[in-house]
DNA sequence: CCGAATTATTTTAAGTTTAAAATATCTCCA
DNA sequence: TGGAGATATTTTAAACTTAAAATAATTCGG
């Protein structure tokens, strides 16, 4: 999570400096700043929430928000893709939750490299709790925001999205064949 | 950091269900998610680009970054609060950054608890090379939104952020002396 | 069918991160 | 001025996280 903060920035720029490549982007670079602000303080706010309520930590909510919606079970890669995070991170992750009794793995049927991953029945009562209470706290968080405010920042936060992938996809930092040939795991 | 995905999502809900507590908070939900994607999105390429580009981890540049806007050094106090992480986090990233020599620590005057972070010269120059960089990313990775978008979405995150500190403020799940007391610690 | 390339997962090493306890210092008021 | 409480930082243990290398299994073209 990249931590800075988005005040202090000058608000005046010369336009004159607006030059190829090292130009004018302040604009841009605020507004990452103020996401990043914004996305920590709830983000924050959740973590300590889950932690001091129900005892768990974010990630382990996270990976069991995933397999709720996958009744019949997910690979540990479609975890991965799902969560944005690494491959090797879910193992570990996996591994807690199963020696806590709240997910199980089985072997995927049909490919002997692959595992299933589930929520046991008391990982999915205890996640149907939690996920109650994760739904009251964040209408909680935004609830300084009308309905057109939601409407227009789903709006806006769909195109940055789309434009962010662009970015990332057209100027690939790291050339691989994989880069190169499949364009269909993200998630939207 | 959530990894939850912003997608497939019920997007009909019953308003009769809408009870205190435990009704319908799909939009706020469907917010968060997507908040959260998009910050992911983006802080995934930044941290990759940063490493391939200048072998440095996303902590050490957000770090570096708070430090070049204190020509005279910052607490590892402030650090903390500006960066948004626990005390024992900055503890450890400093130490790293020192016995590279991009940063350096000296008493505080009038403060023999404190110490003052400063960037070094060579940090100073390492960071303003990185963030020149720093910038064009973050400007081509909202190339697709234009200035009202921007506008639009600095002022919603705004409202976002007042609204989540309200509630957090609010609401404190543990009360804690420093929590009733001081209001005046965080950025804005 | 063979083998090269791809895919799924685990392992490894290093770094990041947190919460909580421990230290050390400071403040301030009775 | 003495000491209680607050503040600044470090330490500790455990968890999280990544990138890269290593394993193992699958796929697919020839």
């Amino acid at each position: 999570m990249e931590k800075l903060v988005d005040e202090d920035l000058p608000e005046t720029v010369d336009a004159e400096t607006r030059v190829q490549g090292s130009g004018d982007h302040h604009a841009e670079l605020r507004l990452w700043l103020r996401m990043l602000t914004c996305t920590n303080l709830i983000e924050c706010e959740i973590r300590s929430l889950l932690r001091t309520r129900f005892d768990v930590t974010l990630p382990r909510f996270d990976l069991m928000a995933q397999l709720e919606r996958a009744p019949d079970g997910m690979t540990l890669g479609d975890l991965s893709r799902r969560m944005m995070v690494s491959a090797g991170n879910v193992t570990g992750l996996v591994e807690r939750l199963v020696q806590d009794g709240l997910v199980e793995r089985r072997p995927a049927p049909g490919d002997r490299r692959s595992a299933l991953v589930s929520l046991t029945d008391s990982g999915r009562a205890s996640f149907e709790t939690m996920a109650a209470a994760h739904a009251d706290w964040v209408a909680d968080l935004f609830a300084g925001l009308d309905a057109g405010d939601i409407d227009a920042l789903m709006g806006l936060l769909a195109k940055a999205k789309a434009s962010a992938r662009v970015a990332a996809e057209g100027a690939p930092h790291v050339s691989t064949q994989a880069t190169l040939a499949k364009k269909d795991t993200a998630d939207g």
